[in-house]
DNA sequence: AAACCGGGGTC
DNA sequence: GACCCAGGTTT
């Protein structure tokens, strides 16, 4: 382990003094306005986060009133911001604390760690912020900044390296101020010590950086290679009945956008048509249910919804019916729903070719 | 330990 | 196309 002196942490608060952003969460305390940005945050740029934390916090002032509402008003206020088990974490945790804690957040890293959707950064962050406890936080920008400053090639993504920098991060940690230190670490990380091309030449830093004096920025932090991503086939069934009603479901079990709303889907193992689609099993239950009129391909170019670990070929198929079933809402209504982006970008498409 | 879970930005 | 982002949970 490298020499630890008071001079990295003190030179880091200095720089941050000086070079901080403004943001809503920086002007208090409340640990229920820490802990909603922080889940916000995890895998999620602050300039993505910061209208979603402002609507929350408008909507929902108090934790109570986040723990009292449906859960899925909750996932419509989230839609758009990704890794939806966050919001339904968020929602579930606020009900224990506001019914089975009396409202009174946990205000130590033991008990936070506790709490659904928190994990060892966020129980952290919360501790050092809101409760002055020396906790260092350990996240993308602090794997940056110190495989960096102390030249450490550990894969960051490594059970060992994951222990390494977190005991890194702890020695370094200013103890009289915790929670300055740890924004402090991020911010640079996410404003100076950037992924790519970093100014180093200009930086606080470039007489202790290691990485610097070795030239090593541009090949660390080391991670572990991921695999590649997967390709699916989406096939939509857009029902479209004579007074304009659709049919819309909620996804439920495993796999992505649990809870979220989406037309009738059918998956495929590739690319089909109209005739193949007609003979598929899950297409003749599908029609066994509703009478069809007609069925259209709205998109022939299929859309490919890119997500972090799959890619979704897609393509919606308008089925016209006469009729009008049970469990179908009218497809200008959608928008009331927590629909996946992909969902919601079609039926914005929907509506201009209208 | 590895897989899974979104969407958007950057180069 | 590859990589990254104020990570956490499940297998």
């Amino acid at each position: 382990m490298p020499k630890i002196t008071p001079y990295f942490s003190k030179k880091l608060i200095a720089w941050y003094i000086q070079n901080k952003r403004e943001l809503p969460w920086r002007n208090t305390l409340n640990p229920y306005h820490i802990w909603l940005s922080e889940i916000m945050l995890q895998q999620t740029r602050v300039s993505q986060g910061l209208p979603y934390f402002l609507k929350f916090v408008a909507a929902y002032p108090k934790i109570e009133d986040l723990a009292n509402a449906p859960e899925d008003e909750v996932l419509k206020l989230w839609q758009g911001l990704g890794y939806y088990s966050r919001a339904r974490n968020l929602h579930a945790t606020a009900k224990i604390i506001s019914e089975d804690m009396r409202g009174v957040f946990p205000n130590n890293y033991k008990d936070l760690l506790k709490l659904k959707g928190v994990g060892d950064y966020t129980a952290s962050a919360i501790a050092s912020i809101s409760f002055n406890q020396p906790e260092a936080v350990v996240d993308g920008n602090v794997y940056r900044v110190l495989s960096r400053h102390f030249s450490i090639s550990t894969p960051i993504n490594s059970t060992t390296g994951q222990k390494e920098f977190k005991q890194l991060a702890q020695q370094l940690i200013d103890k009289d101020q915790p929670g300055t230190f740890n924004q402090a670490i991020m911010e640079f990380g996410a404003r100076y010590c950037v992924p790519q091309n970093p100014d180093c030449e200009n930086c606080i830093f470039n007489n202790s950086c290691v990485a610097f004096q070795q030239n090593k920025v541009a090949v660390l932090p080391v991670k572990i290679k991921t695999k590649p991503v997967k390709k699916r086939f989406f096939n939509y069934l857009v029902v479209l009945s004579e007074n304009e009603h659709t049919v819309l479901q909620q996804r439920t079990g495993k796999g992505i956008w649990q809870k979220l709303y989406e037309f009738p889907l059918i998956e495929t193992s590739e690319e089909i048509n109209l005739s193949s689609l007609k003979k598929l099993p899950q297409f003749q239950t599908f029609s066994e249910k509703i009478n069809i009129e007609n069925i259209s391909l709205f998109n022939e170019k299929p859309v490919i919804h890119k997500l972090s670990h799959q890619h979704l070929s897609t393509r919606f198929w308008i089925v016209e019916t006469l009729e009008d079933k049970e469990n179908t809402v009218p497809i200008s209504e959608v928008k009331n729903y927590a629909v996946p982006v992909l969902i919601a970008d079609f039926v914005s498409e929907f509506f201009e070719n209208y």
